[in-house]
DNA sequence: GCTTGACCTTGACGTAGCGTCAACTTCTAC
DNA sequence: GTAGAAGTTGACGCTACGTCAAGGTCAAGC
């Protein structure tokens, strides 16, 4: 007989689905049984089974209960539908692509002994957030010069740019730790690459030792700066701006 | 100065998040303020600073909250933490790109004018081929009763009905092909389905262990179902045999 | 001292799609 | 009559917060 029915459990191992989710189909609109009994039971006939069947199919592409509601009571074309859904796999894969190719590089990076949260840390660097300090300190002439020549950067090279910044630093952390004077000969000569860095950042325009200083101050000053210095090593800031003023007044005046 | 503090807005800007995360980095457990007023103002340090980087660190990695506690506790190894949760990330990737494959193959089949769901099933199946063997087997009346169901069945209900068949010897097919055993899980599960619908077209009447098994050989010995199965690929036919054999011997005794 | 406005607190709901108890009723079979 | 299988509704759990809601705190201006 066409008018044969199941009872949840049934019609759930007929279609390869569990009854909590056929109760869950029910909740919210998607499937409702053919009858309920008097005792409650849900009941479910061959139309109810051929809407399921489109149903999990449907789930099995991966769009949502919505969406396939609107496919099923003919609201929204299903070419149309699974379109907008294509769209957005395509975006999820990029982005998973992207998670794993920073994780590869991560993992590399740790293999190859270097420490975690360096590079990477900078590379989500928003410059725009210093905006208003640099034009406050040096003026909006310096701060659309930057602004732009940083925008000129492929990504490639803001990366290199940053990487020499940690390198810098991270020799600078390095120095601290063993011992070493600010204004000893090998810290001068990190100071020294610190300086031509600066002068890279500023396009050419060579700081003033006042400049210079001031920049090493605003490097214990400002708490973004001190937490990204900082994190090489505990008052590395500070020691960095102590080299960079014996720098100034050694070879800047 | 390194004793210095911020409000929870304040830390949440210079690190690039927001107030809310914060707090409920600290329901969590993963990041307690270094201090709590007695108005119960919290205030973080730069240590905390420190700390709430590396945690958007790895959030932007993908990793999960409790991964990236065990990770800055010590209590894992990052590189430990990072490959396992590479190992997720490219699982996900192949989910996606399945799901991309599959939702393609569908829209091209929308736009050729296919019915979805109504694909290629038992072409030009003539069930009265099988009469002579069926009164054999389980009698006239199993046969008749089979016969008037299948005659009340409508042109879409007769489609669905072998759509559904087509689906389990695909999946059968499938599962064989990647090497699974007949006695595995997933193929049970399958087997399970087989079972349902043959109960289907037995209007009802369950088949035992060894109408099931013999069945499953008939699949084998008759070289019209032995054809129809290897259809999907060679060998499925025996396979689905020793599927249902299986399910037979522990399900139905 | 009072108002205004910015910032802080805890509490609780919402999210996607069910899985998983829990507590209780019904049906089926012996 | 009673066990056991199967049904019901309710409600919490999961991820990582976003987003009100209701109310306390603090600095500044009148």
């Amino acid at each position: 007989m066409a008018t044969q029915e199941w009872s949840i459990q049934e019609i759930a191992r007929v279609a390869g689905t569990t009854s909590r989710t056929l109760r869950h189909y029910d909740d919210v609109g998607l499937l409702a049984p053919s009858r309920v009994g008097s005792n409650g039971y849900r009941y479910y006939d061959q139309r109810c089974l051929v809407r399921l069947q489109r149903i999990l199919l449907l789930r099995e592409l991966g769009l949502g209960l919505p969406a396939i509601a609107d496919v099923l009571d003919g609201e929204r074309d299903s070419a149309a539908a699974l379109a907008v859904h294509l769209e957005w796999l395509c975006q999820e894969r990029d982005r998973i692509e992207r998670q794993i190719a920073s994780v590869t590089t991560t993992l590399r990076k740790l293999e190859g002994g270097e420490q975690i949260m360096a590079t990477e840390a900078f590379d989500g660097f928003d410059h725009t957030q210093y905006k208003d300090e640099v034009i406050e300190r040096w003026g909006k002439d310096a701060w659309e010069r930057g602004d732009n020549w940083w925008r000129s950067l492929s990504d490639k090279d803001k990366r290199e740019f940053q990487q020499r910044q940690y390198d810098i630093a991270a020799d600078f952390a390095a120095a601290h730790k063993q011992g070493k004077a600010a204004d000893s000969d090998d810290v001068q000569a990190i100071a020294q690459r610190q300086y031509d860095w600066i002068a890279i950042g500023w396009q050419g325009k060579r700081p003033t030792a006042d400049e210079f200083v001031g920049l090493g101050q605003l490097y214990v000053d400002d708490p973004r700066f001190t937490a990204h210095y900082d994190r090489h090593g505990e008052g590395t800031a500070a020691f960095i701006r102590d080299a960079m003023a014996t720098y100034a007044e050694r070879t800047l005046r």
